[in-house]
DNA sequence: TAACGCTCTGTACTATGGTACAGGGTTCCA
DNA sequence: TGGAACCCTGTACCATAGTACAGAGCGTTA
């Protein structure tokens, strides 16, 4: 596998980083992944670089930054000076975004529990409890 | 205002409602909204019962409840019988996704803590503890 | 040399919840 | 009667993270 590591067309790239060969092109258009080298055919080629980006990538979003963050991170570090504290600031701002969709979300789990609740305590059978609710003004 | 309940153009409904008219037409494709009657001239006439409705799809949004969703919860109370069981069942699959939402979110922000924490132990000036720990292979 | 598989570009489509705009018709008020 | 303000339909657009497909060219192998 590693074998051929110095030159990849797309699809071995893709194979090799379990990426989809269209997402590749994706992350090209978005930036995330650089403009690769071509054959005189116009073919994509790539080396062991790429391989590591794309596992940057996936790594990054799998903690739950977004495409368009990734791509700040990579900015910030591929600068001349990986300037760490902005790094941090960032990642410190993508923690706080999770954090408020985290309470926005449980306050909508306690609103949706609280209908379930109401729908046992009062089990009717013609008539809905959470339907009422929500028909209710408050 | 509520002197005009008879008969109101979805201008109207839409300052009644607070709901942009745009949006109402939009509900309506959905078969959120049940298609209203018409004047001679083609335009939509609504009534006291539209309102209702936009409040019932008003509350049920922001409870968390996708449009999708409200649709689900609207056919199962116009039904002829008002199936509690099901409404409820429904309420709480829906119940289940949020709270499955929020575990995922609490493990991303544990990770994203972790990041940024690595970052403060090292304070690194040239090299980043953020993108060093992405870029590393585990 | 022909067939098969890979690659290229560009475009459209998925879901979500709308918003905006074009190009027409209608209603109201002075 | 004229213009402002409203309404109609249909279409396109926003972000997000891709996927799918058409129609072409390229590369390998029998």
């Amino acid at each position: 596998m590693r074998a051929k590591d110095w030159k990849m067309t797309i699809g071995m790239l893709a194979s090799e980083s379990k990426t989809n060969a269209q997402t590749i092109r994706y992350y090209e258009q978005l930036s995330l992944m650089p403009e690769p080298r071509r054959t005189d055919s116009n073919y994509r080629v790539y080396d062991e670089q790429a391989v590591l980006r794309l596992e940057f990538i996936r790594r990054a979003k799998k903690i739950g930054f977004s495409l368009k963050d990734i791509k700040m991170l990579l900015d910030l570090a591929g600068g001349q000076v990986q300037n760490c504290k902005r790094v941090r600031e960032f990642a410190e701002s993508r923690l706080e975004k999770v954090k408020s969709q985290i309470s926005h979300l449980v306050s909508m789990e306690r609103a949706m529990a609280d209908l379930v609740r109401q729908c046992k305590v009062s089990d009717k059978i013609d008539c809905c409890a959470i339907i009422d609710s929500l028909s209710e003004k408050y």
